[in-house]
DNA sequence: GTCATTGTTGAAAGTGCTTTCAGTTTAGCA
DNA sequence: TGCTAAACTGAAAGCACTTTCAACAATGAC
């Protein structure tokens, strides 16, 4: 059998440096205050013993954890992982390390919330695309859990937000410039998960109100509501593709549904951008590799943004909150 | 300014409640033993206190921790992502928390090797597609820290494994019994990242073999290896497919890489799969989206795995250690 | 030679919980 | 009514550290 021996502690050091453990200690994180000589010594014993200091005692002792969790629905997804990996690079460079805490439902989501500040084992919290009650906000605040939410805002706490509005519009008006006449749009309007929040309705007013600025309409035939999957996108994008009079251009509310809008048109035959042109939002990262034109609303960034901010707040916290707004552009590529 | 008031401890509930700590404690861990009044009302002042026991101090206390760690190169790229998502899913059936961490480089990977299964702040430990020296494994083994890897075996440890060179073959086999007669290979056969381990070589070695037995070959020209970066793959299958007698089907080493030979076939004009077939690797989400070809390794199901073995083991440790190997199988789309 | 100062160290308290052990109360039975 | 067993509860130890506080020694100043 392996040995499993257990790992040595502080006392083990201290017994075989022939000092206290307070020494012990005090080498480990202040050498300074330690005499140069006891400190050779301590070093010695703690290279034989191979000793390292329990992350949770010295944790539970310290008050903090260097950890900082993010609770996110969908974490697989590319959006959402893009955004991890925003996170994941700001928080490595600061030695955090990170847990993640995947949401699939309400419930999941009020039990995170209301024991994640109590439990105190981690020194901040990210929130991804999560809705909450003015209760939980004001929980989190008050509970000094520092803070930052991504696509959702709340006075109380940081806020990292992108102008959906605008997004539809841009997408309309570049549409308009390229000379389509017909516009269609495909998008989770009304989706069925609850607890997550949901931009795309938004992105939709942003759209139907430009074209109709710039003197277009947007037919309730043209409007289809899918959920995210694959299947039942394809499925809309079927019917918007097969009607009679098709529509000239699609805005799809996210990357992957465009993604799926091309593979239902190469199937149909038709070719995009002549027959067909097409819009995504994101910016996802194989939104480049297939050449879809989209709104880049820098995921990265929002991710490595927050966890900058939380950082910035871990143990200063009497700055003042930051509410920040990212701006979307426009990438042009070959769908259009 | 806000409260931040502490949370209130066990000891709080204790003075409301008018017992002792132990009995709060006997009501959260092990009801059954105290009186039903008693129990009423030490509940009741949890309620009233809205008590929440602190995670890290129970974990201390019950010297174990609810957490799992994952160690990943690269844990944004799609084949990651989705074994994760595995992992993720298996997790949070058990209540168990994912902590994340990213290795960048072989400093990192010895950082974490050596410190994490001492740290004692996880419970298990899942290690991704990086290879690692007999000694850290034996460290790993020893220490009692229950540990999976996957793409990596040790006789010491749990594996999970694909059969690479297998892999290569199917693909041969596929693209011989599809009518094509001039083979292209094209990956990351040499990568820079000494760290992370690199299946590569095995996917070509099988690839060449099956060829030859068929009688055909898998000339020098027609063999690029590129880097993972879509630059650098784009500008290989440029050259590939630009030469004077291009190849008739191209095997790329993995999915996101047959999207970048994807994208640039469009570029030149050619046509898929009449001026060229492509297979890809991994079957990621959107090798679907594409109608790519490709080799399903079934990430999510390894990930899956893996954690389950995790769990399995964890507070039962004297199972055998279990060596998977995972089935490969092709899954023929629109590029062949 | 005495006093103050500085540098170095150890004892002990604190962190918030679980769990063992022993003591007290209650119930059951003769 | 008295005794025993069962049920319940509290004190205290343990977990592996950090940190405060006080003690001690050495050094230098007067």
């Amino acid at each position: 059998m392996t040995a499993q021996k257990k790992s040595p502690t502080i006392y083990d050091v201290a017994k075989k440096s022939g000092v206290s453990i307070s020494t012990i200690s005090r080498v480990l994180n202040d050498p300074d205050k330690v005499n140069p000589e006891t400190h050779k010594r301590v070093m010695d014993a703690i290279d034989q013993l191979g000793f390292i200091p329990r992350a949770d005692a010295r944790a539970r002792a310290l008050q903090n954890t260097d950890r900082i969790g993010v609770l996110t629905p969908f974490f697989t997804a590319p959006s959402f992982v893009q955004r991890l990996r925003g996170v994941a690079s700001a928080l490595s460079k600061a030695n955090y390390e990170l847990v993640i805490y995947p949401v699939d439902s309400m419930d999941h989501l009020q039990g995170y919330i209301s024991s994640i500040p109590l439990m105190r084992n981690i020194d901040g919290l990210i929130i991804m695309s999560l809705s909450m009650g003015d209760q939980d906000a004001l929980r989190l605040s008050k509970s000094g859990m520092e803070t930052v939410l991504i696509e959702y805002s709340h006075p109380q706490l940081n806020s990292i937000l992108i102008d959906d509005m605008n997004g539809g519009r841009l997408v309309a008006e570049h549409l308009i410039k390229k000379g389509y006449r017909s516009f269609a749009f495909l998008g989770d309007i009304e989706p069925p998960e609850r607890f997550a929040i949901h931009p795309i309705k938004s992105r939709l007013t942003g759209y139907k109100q430009a074209l109709q600025d710039a003197g277009f309409s947007l037919a309730k035939t043209y409007i289809r509501s899918a959920p995210y999957t694959a299947m039942e996108t394809r499925q809309a994008a079927r019917e918007l593709i097969g009607l009679s009079k098709p529509p000239a251009a699609i805005f799809a509310a996210s990357d992957m549904q465009a993604m799926s809008v091309m593979k239902v048109a190469r199937e149909m035959g038709k070719r995009i951008p002549d027959d067909l042109a097409l819009v995504g939002f994101d910016d996802i990262d194989v939104a480049e590799h297939v050449d879809l034109t989209t709104i880049r609303q820098h995921l990265d960034e929002s991710g490595r943004l927050a966890a900058e901010i939380l950082l910035s707040r871990i143990g200063e916290s009497e700055r003042p909150l930051q509410h920040i707004n990212l701006p979307l552009k426009l990438i042009e590529r070959l769908t259009t």
